[in-house]
DNA sequence: CAGTATCCAAAAGGATACTG
DNA sequence: CAGTATCCTTTTGGATACTG
């Protein structure tokens, strides 16, 4: 029979020990939105990804794409080639997370001017 | 007629200077997705917010809240009464937002133990 | 109760320049 | 091409302590 401990193994985001508060961490932000939603159509070339998500810096653009391949969440692969190509590609886990994302980025991009700041 | 600058005024968050990068960012992040999660239900007050959001210091709650309110996603009130209540609504925008948000949450409860982390 | 004010540490992010 | 290294500024966040 199955422990009491991991039961089914579902998270609480409430609670702030919970390791699914981390992974709402990685996943609730604007470069991880975006580099997850430009994946969503095939592999991509760090290159191209780098013209996709204007204005994100190499080193930021890594920093993300490693944080998501440590979560599972997208494949790295080098090409031997001359010169060397990488392509970086969703996983199953990471396609699964993909669906709640665009959502998010189709309603910000047909809500945003009744969203207008006020400050 | 409508002017051809903004004609249906979709955003596109993956142009660097369209507003809705902003709009990303203040939903696209771990205290607001908590937050918006945490009013789905009706109303609440600050401190019952501050408990539900385990470990969240009053500073960075009443940021949070502000930036929300700024954009219309929540509004505060005001009760007149000793000592005064105070209470954060979603606005319909803001139940709006919340949809995709419910869905992100709900995935990484699910997933949490297939996104574990191989630093 | 519902915050604000302070102080500080840590992380995120931008700009380049440089390398295998 | 695909990053890494560096430098520096800005933001974020935690911990308290304090106030109307």
């Amino acid at each position: 029979m199955l422990d009491n401990i991991s039961k089914d193994a579902r998270g609480n985001v409430y609670a702030a020990m919970c390791p699914c508060r981390d992974l709402l961490d990685v996943l609730a932000n604007k470069w991880s939105t975006l580099v997850i939603g430009a994946l969503e159509s095939g592999p991509q070339r760090f290159g191209q990804l780098k013209v996709r998500l204007q204005g994100v810096s190499p080193k930021v653009l890594s920093q993300t794409l490693k944080r998501l391949e440590g979560r599972n969440l997208l494949t790295r692969t080098v090409y031997a080639e001359v010169p060397a190509r990488v392509e970086y590609e969703l996983t199953a886990l990471g396609h699964g997370a993909s669906r709640p994302l665009k959502d998010l980025r189709d309603w910000v991009e047909t809500n945003v001017t009744r969203a207008e700041p006020r400050p």
